[in-house]
DNA sequence: CTTATTTATCGTAAATCGACGATATACTAA
DNA sequence: TTAGTATATCGTCGATTTACGATAAATAAG
């Protein structure tokens, strides 16, 4: 009986759309993995990491943080940014659910119920 | 002690950003949503589902055959889609690796090594 | 053959994205 | 105060995305 099979619900769609579309540029991947790598409290250090102008890069971090997917900390004149790993979990659990169990037969014929 | 700390592969990002990418859109979330709750073969119901044009739904499969994770074989006139939830696994992979072992001690001061 | 059905492709227009330089803002230090 | 550093924002340009209608291509049925 199908385990409530993902009621299409247009809400939960667009919030891990979102969270995807943050994910969606190689630039914000490797800031996001700059950022585990690194513990400690980095700022401009992003800038030279990614290779991109300043602007571009506080761009990034921009849509980084309104998606929930880093915070940022004022420090003196630096920002401290810091992973946010929960903001994720619904897009990891919308990739889970995907799974299928097993019942791939795909294609019955499906005769079109005759009108 | 850091489990090997993603190497910032520039390749891996692209995939996991193309991927990403593909799944940053509402319509395209619905579409895999209906073939997880469908495991017959659907064609133009996908239509009547996500409730945009013919051509628009066509041009969304189209985006989540190259991403690969759907698949569209061809039976008489219709097409049957399939999901291809194995593709997803490079994104969940990298989602799974931002869960920070603990060490989240930010904003160490961090004096700037004097120059 | 013709007709109907299903899907893909072709324009096209509006919106968004990505990158940059220039500039503004915020804070520290002197 | 001024000077220096770090980050954010602004304006712009080119590329990409999204959506649509119109049309083409492929197949099944008659």
């Amino acid at each position: 009986m199908l385990v409530a099979p993902s009621p299409l619900s247009d809400t939960t769609d667009r919030k891990v759309a979102d969270l995807a579309k943050a994910l969606a540029h190689p630039a914000r991947l490797r800031i996001l993995r700059l950022l585990l790598a690194t513990p400690g409290c980095i700022g401009g250090d992003i800038v030279d990491a990614v290779g991109l102008a300043q602007s571009t890069v506080s761009e990034h971090l921009r849509i980084l943080k309104a998606a929930g997917v880093i915070s940022g900390e004022i420090s003196g004149p630096r920002v401290c940014y810091a992973l946010n790993p929960e903001a994720l979990s619904v897009l990891a659990e919308f990739v889970a659910s995907l799974k299928v169990p097993d019942s791939a037969d795909c294609c019955i014929p499906n005769p079109k119920a005759a009108t």
